[in-house]
DNA sequence: ATCACATGTAATATAATGCTTACACATGAT
DNA sequence: ATCATGTGTAAGCATTATATTACATGTGAT
């Protein structure tokens, strides 16, 4: 009974969600995913994106860690590398805002 | 009995939403107005932040929805801008982006 | 050898964000 | 008049985000 569910404490964590999701193209992501798992070639034609751009979105979904790539080797042989969305439920409320808000600093530039 | 709770459909609503709480000082503001609702040189303070600055997140925050603006006169006789954070509660999970994924077209750029 | 298909990165261009400094205007109190 | 306090915006700059094009590598099948 494995719990691979993403687990967010810190301001910093929720920053990087909302951010990682702050694009069309990683919500479809993410959305393609929470299907099946894929490979990135796979999901670069899914998606009609090149491998290049879709990489640079792959890194930022996976930085927030709502997705993780794995390296298989096919049956033919070939090196796949397969991302799959992790499972996760955030309550975006007033209430987590306020609970956030207390451990951010007024002044982010210094150490307070 | 009004109901202002934040209604969100469509997946640049989501967007919009995210990209509102993508940075640690947008949160921190909406953290501050879920207390109590504050004018702009006030909330500007109490943030350590400049108004040309503030103007900007809260701009953000305002086109998301989460926050309204709304001008009042006080008893001195000044036009102050007050802010407020409106009441919202989204459940973030796998199953909501694969329900916007739905709508969002592979390719952006084109009108499919 | 060359093709099909998989991996990845480097370099570049363009657009959007975040932030600062400097303005401008209005009101009430001194 | 000028100070304190409220409103707002314009211009410039530095950095980050987004997107493209071009390149380099490896495997298995033909």
């Amino acid at each position: 009974m494995e719990n691979d569910s993403l687990i967010l404490s810190s301001h910093e964590d929720y920053t990087k969600l909302f951010d990682a999701l702050s694009h069309p193209m990683r919500i479809k992501i993410a959305g393609v995913l929470s299907e099946k798992r894929r490979y990135v070639s796979e999901l670069a034609k899914i998606m009609h994106m090149s491998r290049p751009l879709l990489y640079i979105h792959l890194k930022k979904l996976e930085e927030a860690a709502i997705v993780t790539g794995s390296y298989e080797i096919s049956e033919s042989g070939k090196s796949m590398k397969y991302y799959a969305l992790r499972p996760f439920a955030v309550r975006l409320t007033p209430e987590l805002l306020a609970e956030l808000s207390k451990t951010i600093p007024v002044d982010l530039k210094s150490n307070d």
